[in-house]
RNA sequence: GUGGGUAUAGCUCAGUUGGUUAGAGCGUCUGGUUGUGGCCCAGAAGGUCGUGGGUUCAAAUCCCAUUACUCACCCCA
């Protein structure tokens, strides 16, 4: 028996209502804040994630599908989705037809790391990226656009996070500051904090070693060293949020994997899931466009995984979905009437009502029990001396009662559906 | 890549100290009179007990290996 390859699923249709309905909202919400969307290929030129994502981070240097295609190229399957939009938006100079180019996606993602409870190696984001404005509203309403479809998903345990990192400039000189203070402290420091003293310092805030922790407690903080311009920016962001009253926390320890982030971070975690308890990450990237070869565009945008809020709306049966149900079931009560039933349902489907009928010659019985099962508003019963009068019953499954209705007046039976 | 847990019917799970033809609930199918659902009732189908070895008179049960799934670490959505 061949299966679904690890860490992929099937998504089937009892659970496909689920999906549909969140879509729906992302959709929905996107379109009031005057997001359009954007589709981009799967497959991406491979030296678009590691220059833009960077060379060292885990998802370029461990998790990424990357093959060699027929014409000796290297591809991958976009592990993310912002930097193929900024790629889009460069390579279609949509940048030069606008100033501000607002943009949202609903797409699957690869990367190749262990599964676990919300986490597989294809998975689906919903996000936004909104390109060429610095203007702190921008930061502030990414965070309102997921906290909006997160709070109309039903979700209540979660927790906004936010952080600035500033600029290079001020980020290099707190990085010597950092560095400084962890010099004598290295012997102390778990092997993979050690690691990143040289590649990527500011990860040792992520460790979960009681040790790091420990010694992490009293480092000092990016934003105590942030520039003035930074500050502002991160003020203002905040004074946003105040304003429009969503609740956050700034977490000084925040940085994030991906290496174009700048100024403002932020990230939305649920306690209703698994340790994978991040349903949404994003912030500002304003050297992305440059750093992937492109012109100097700023941005800011963020991404959702599905998987990981679906499941935290399961954990929270946050929603009461209705039951599926059809229009109305034909049945077939003699079986000389296949044709004719075909048929009669074709009238009805073309009038956009939802008809099923026995394709498996089953009793009268049965098929009854079928309709009810599919949640059948109504059913109509095809044959017998009606048929031969040229009538047919109409039954109302919910109340029981059932009328006749002339087989030539269809019209008539929709106007009693 | 590292560690823990699990593996019996389509699904959720029982299966006692190893001992007859491996069970239940749900689901599926058929029937409960000539053409009518839900509830109820009756019956049926459906299992190489993950796979491969070993111990034993005898293995779903004990041992070893292997695979898959799962959770956690790393990292991330």
């Amino acid at each position: 028996m061949i299966k679904a390859i690890t860490g992929t699923k099937d998504t089937l249709p009892s659970d496909i209502r689920k999906w549909h309905h969140l879509e729906e909202l992302v959709r929905n919400v996107m379109a009031s804040f005057n997001y359009r969307e954007i589709r981009t290929p799967i497959l991406e030129e491979t030296a678009l994630f590691s220059r833009g994502i960077g060379e060292s981070t885990d998802i370029v240097s461990k998790e990424m599908y990357t093959f060699i295609d027929r014409s000796e190229t290297s591809v991958t399957l976009k592990p993310e989705m912002t930097a193929s939009v900024v790629r889009a938006m460069l390579e279609h100079s949509l940048d030069k037809q606008q100033p501000l180019n607002k943009l949202y996606y609903i797409s699957p993602m690869f990367r190749q790391e262990r599964p676990q409870a919300g986490r597989f190696r294809q998975f689906h984001q919903f996000g936004a990226e909104a390109l060429g404005g610095t203007n702190p509203s921008l930061d502030a309403e990414m965070i309102i656009v997921a906290y909006d479809i997160l709070k109309n998903l039903g979700l209540n345990n979660i927790t906004v996070k936010i952080n600035s990192l500033g600029v290079p400039s001020s980020r290099e000189k707190y990085k010597h500051i950092l560095k400084i203070y962890l010099n004598d402290k290295k012997t102390q420091l778990s092997e993979e904090s050690r690691k990143r003293l040289d590649t990527n310092i500011l990860r040792i805030f992520d460790s979960k070693e009681a040790n790091d922790i420990n010694i992490m407690e009293d480092a000092p903080l990016l934003i105590e060293h942030l520039d003035n311009e930074s500050l502002e920016q991160f003020d203002m962001v905040k004074q946003i949020l105040l304003a429009v009253k969503i609740p956050f926390e700034v977490d000084a320890r925040l940085v994030r994997g991906l290496d174009y982030y700048t100024h403002t971070t932020f990230e939305i975690l649920s306690s209703s899931v698994g340790s994978q308890s991040a349903l949404c990450g994003g912030g500002r990237y304003d050297l992305l466009a440059e750093q992937i070869g492109g012109r100097d565009i700023p941005g800011v945008g963020f991404a959702a995984g599905i998987e990981r809020i679906l499941l935290a709306c399961e954990n929270e049966n946050s929603f009461c979905l209705p039951d599926d149900f059809i229009d109305l079931y034909i049945i077939r009560v003699d079986k000389e009437l296949v044709a004719k039933t075909n048929e009669l349902a074709l009238l009805f489907r073309r009038k956009n009502l939802n008809v099923e009928i026995d394709y498996l010659n089953r009793s009268v019985k049965a098929q009854m029990r079928e309709a009810n099962k599919l949640g059948a508003k109504r059913v109509i019963f095809l044959g017998g001396e009606e048929y031969s009068a040229g009538k047919v019953v109409l039954k109302d499954m919910k109340e029981g009662n059932q009328q006749i209705f002339d087989l030539n007046n269809i019209d008539e039976i929709i106007n009693n559906l």
